[in-house]
DNA sequence: TCCAATTGATTACTTAGGTAACTAAATTAT
DNA sequence: ATAATTTAGTTACCTAAGTAATCAATTGGA
């Protein structure tokens, strides 16, 4: 089997799920990236840019944009912390009013797009790709 | 179970194998989006520029960077087809005395990255995210 | 204590992909 | 046969994520 074609597979699927969900959101003014963000803070409540950035992994540059555009937007405010260096990003009553509109489009869209595939077949892939993922990592820092 | 995790890992899952890519080829001077070209086309053969983009899934524009920095490097070439519309994209010599030197790091660094990982299961992720992919697309044109 | 190292965030610049609008060549239809 | 449509490729501009360098605030060690 060539690892080429698993990986090909994964980075179109990536693509191709940012693509909907661009579109999904695209009536709200909200890009893909802003909806991470937006759910993180909605499910796991307020914290500190630099823990939105390790959980949705990405570096911090593109997290500082991603912010002062949601900011921009007025979905969210960047509050300073007890230490001076961070900013702990909250969401404000704009987006919390805004947010279940949201949740349903990307909700529905999510659910149509894999509507065919069987629940257990989901959870399969899920445990095996994040498996996966951990010993990238893990090697990584070996 | 969360689709939202499911599709987090996949995009992280992407982000990581290109930048694991960029790394390896960091040596020789290319980058994965150049990788991913110059193994069509040396696995392949010559072909025109629009069906690089169908095989690749890549939209035109990104394409055309991509092989005019190619060209630039001297590593293929842009030849007018019959019909005069079309470039057919050629490995140069440069490109194929060099591409096995390439061919070992990607290879080396794929086994690394999924030695833990038993090939059954490889197989098996590879098929279900194929299968989803076509789905995914199917949907979108009904 | 005070200097060195670390950490949170930003700025500048890069790759990688996308859409929209355009040009030139080829094909289809009237 | 010519006008209309389609197709291949490019240009201009957008989102998304990355590295390198920088700044300010904090923490640790001599």
């Amino acid at each position: 089997m060539e690892t080429h074609e698993l990986f090909h597979t994964i980075h179109q699927l990536s693509r191709t799920l940012t693509k909907q969900v661009n579109e999904t959101l695209h009536p709200f003014g909200l890009y893909s990236a802003q909806w991470a963000v937006l759910f993180v803070l909605k499910t796991k409540g307020a914290m500190p840019q630099s823990a939105l950035c390790e959980y949705l992994a990405v570096e911090a540059p593109p997290m500082t944009r991603t912010i002062q555009r949601l900011a921009r937007q007025g979905y969210v405010q960047q509050v300073p912390g007890e230490d001076k260096r961070v900013k702990v990003i909250h969401l404000t009553d704009k987006a919390h009013e805004a947010y279940p509109e949201w949740e349903k489009a990307v909700l529905t869209m999510n659910d149509r797009l894999l509507e065919q595939v069987p629940w257990e077949q989901r959870m399969l892939v899920q445990m095996a790709l994040h498996d996966w993922l951990g010993k990238m990592k893990g090697d990584l820092h070996e």
